[in-house]
RNA sequence: AGCGAAGUAGGGUAGCCUGGAGUGCCCGCCGGGCUCAUAACCCGGAGAUCGGUGGUUCAAAUCCACCCUUCGCUACCA
């Protein structure tokens, strides 16, 4: 890659609920991944921005039900939500809140700027209210009679009986779902939408000029189908309280929507971070916006991001990459808390510890499909590959120096190391995280062969022995920098061990170390019954 | 319903764009080896009508059509 500067953004977390590993499998982990290699592996120029998206419908309804303040709930699970992301070794440049002060005055300069520019436009929306809860209720909190099959139970939004998809006005008899009268009266509410159509030929450019940089197929095939259909004007705003207020004269009681200030929230939190020196990232126009996010996001970041972006006129970079992922399902389902399945990640941190987890989720992180997680899959991630290949390939070349009490190598990188670094490069370049990681694999595999070929235990010539430690260590030495962008708690313990703190790929070279004899240890274990009861009461 | 994505040995994946013997990888299983290592590691083997049907082609997992199944989005659920 050139040289140039980079931001990494994870799609936001909503700060409604701790979330679940398939939250963090789907954007903040692989983010972290790449984040990692580029700035760490690589030493490149980049920051990497993340932050709790605190505002919308479901914060206040949660907050109303729990009798605290939105802002009080939103505030206080942000607070938990960036401790249990440090425990998960989560590299955060910043992590910041879309609620701050510098993130209002960048969404107001930018709906200004927007609105001087003529891409905002009114909507209406038609809205159910209840005159007896004195209420605008959302699509769901109304049912009526489906006007198709007739059922009688369905929801605003959808029919459970046909599974169409509904509208609240067309429900035959709707009543409230609070209060259950049918006291309802269907009230206008104007909006304010960004203007898509009139911005729909600079986005496609806008897709066209960059889906070659490792976009996800599933990003670029959608947002060029929906570009196909012909884009329609995206509210911004909405009747709700809990926001920050429309800074436009008629519209002061409406408030910003979600996926308006939560997009814009990238900046607000690189403002949050850098203060005014956001500038030198976000427009800049060397840096490479890299954002990950799970596959229900793509038309966000891909139509309306790059929309709100361009029509500004400001001067933003655009996204370069837009990855997008799958979801992670669990087996015969997907995670769910009204069944009670499924594991966050404080559940998750209770059972194991984070490079666990950050192997197990990258070991079957969903790139290019959903994937599944089970009990089954996490004890051969752990057990057979974490544990068996990868910790026992450097217990028993650190036992075998420690037996003879070798310290001081001169480590020699083999061409079959530099092999694999060059193909690790390139998949990671292409962001390609797992087979990156199944890369690594094959080449601890490669090296446990090798070490059974020569009987490394039965040399008793001790130069011939220290001349394949030399190799052997530097396939180690390779290995743990490849691993750390996957496991950094192992590989920093590793590089410990032999007086290396240099994490840079080009530092990887024949060099002298010097091993750490007292501090070999055995660096994973298996999962023990504790650990695989508790991942069955989460998971089946 | 429309639009996207996916369906490959018991499980998981790669291959598909740019057709060329089911070609590969990981786990599990079976047999053997080794004993440095955490009953670990190494070698070998069995196991697949590549979701279905039809078509294009000398040749289809790969291209085309239709169908089945799963997931996501379709604008207040982020």
């Amino acid at each position: 890659m050139d040289k140039s500067k980079y931001i990494v953004t994870s799609a936001l977390p909503y700060a409604e609920a701790i979330p679940h590993i398939g939250n963090l499998v789907g954007s903040i982990l692989p983010a972290d991944i790449f984040y990692r290699y580029i700035r760490f592996l690589k030493g490149e120029d980049a920051i990497f921005i993340c932050g709790s998206d605190q505002h919308g419908t479901p914060i206040e309804i949660q907050a109303y039900k729990k009798g605290v303040e939105p802002k009080e709930l939103a505030y206080s699970m942000h607070n938990k939500m960036k401790e249990l992301f440090e425990r998960f070794n989560i590299a955060f440049s910043y992590y910041g809140y879309t609620d701050s002060e510098e993130n209002k005055r960048t969404v107001y300069e930018i709906f200004d700027s927007l609105y001087k520019n003529g891409y905002i436009v009114e909507t209406e929306i038609i809205l159910p209210f209840c005159k007896y809860d004195n209420k605008v209720l959302s699509d769901r909190f109304v049912i009526g009679k489906c006007p198709y099959c007739g059922f009688d139970d369905a929801r605003g939004d959808q029919c459970d009986n046909c599974g169409r998809l509904l509208t609240p006005d067309q429900l035959i008899d709707p009543r409230c779902n609070i209060c259950k009268r049918n006291d309802i009266e269907f009230i206008k509410s104007k909006n304010l939408a960004v203007n898509l159509t009139a911005l729909q030929d600079q986005i496609k450019d806008f897709i066209e000029a960059n889906k070659d940089h490792n976009w996800s197929k599933a990003a670029v095939n959608k947002s060029l189908s929906y570009i196909k259909e012909g884009l329609k004007p995206r509210d911004i705003t909405r009747d709700i309280e809990w926001g920050f207020p429309v800074n436009l004269k008629g519209y002061e009681s409406k408030r910003f929507y979600v996926w308006f200030d939560a997009l814009i929230g990238y900046i607000g939190i690189t403002k949050q971070y850098l203060k005014e020196r956001y500038v030198d990232y976000w427009k800049d126009r060397s840096t490479k916006l890299i954002q990950f996010m799970g596959k229900d996001n793509i038309e966000f970041h891909a139509l309306l991001w790059p929309g709100i972006l361009i029509g500004s006129k400001s001067g933003f970079i655009l996204p370069y990459t837009i990855k997008s992922l799958e979801y992670l399902n669990i087996k015969g389902g997907k995670f769910s808390k009204s069944r009670g399945k499924g594991i966050n990640i404080e559940q998750a941190l209770d059972i194991m510890d984070s490079d666990y987890w950050r192997f197990i989720l990258a070991y079957i992180m969903p790139e290019t499909a959903d994937s599944e997680i089970s009990v089954e899959i996490i004890e051969e991630a752990v057990n057979s590959i974490l544990n068996n290949k990868i910790g026992n390939l450097f217990y028993r070349v650190l036992s075998i120096a420690k037996r003879d009490s070798i310290k001081n190598l001169n480590i020699v990188i083999d061409d079959k190391a530099k092999e694999y670094i060059k193909r690790y490069e390139e998949l990671m370049d292409k962001i390609e995280i797992r087979e990156a990681l199944r890369l690594v694999m094959e080449l601890a595999d490669i090296t446990n062969s090798y070490i059974n070929d020569k009987r490394i235990w039965d040399i008793r010539d001790k130069d011939k022995l220290i001349e394949i430690l030399n190799e052997l260590l530097g396939r180690l030495y390779a290995i743990a920098v490849m691993l750390y962008p996957f496991i950094p708690s192992f590989s920093q313990y590793f590089l410990g061990v032999i007086g290396v703190d240099d994490l840079k790929i080009e530092s990887i070279a024949n060099r002298a170390i010097s091993i750490k004899l007292d501090s070999i240890k055995i660096p994973f274990s298996k999962l023990n019954q504790e650990q695989i009861d508790k991942l069955k009461e989460r998971l089946e």
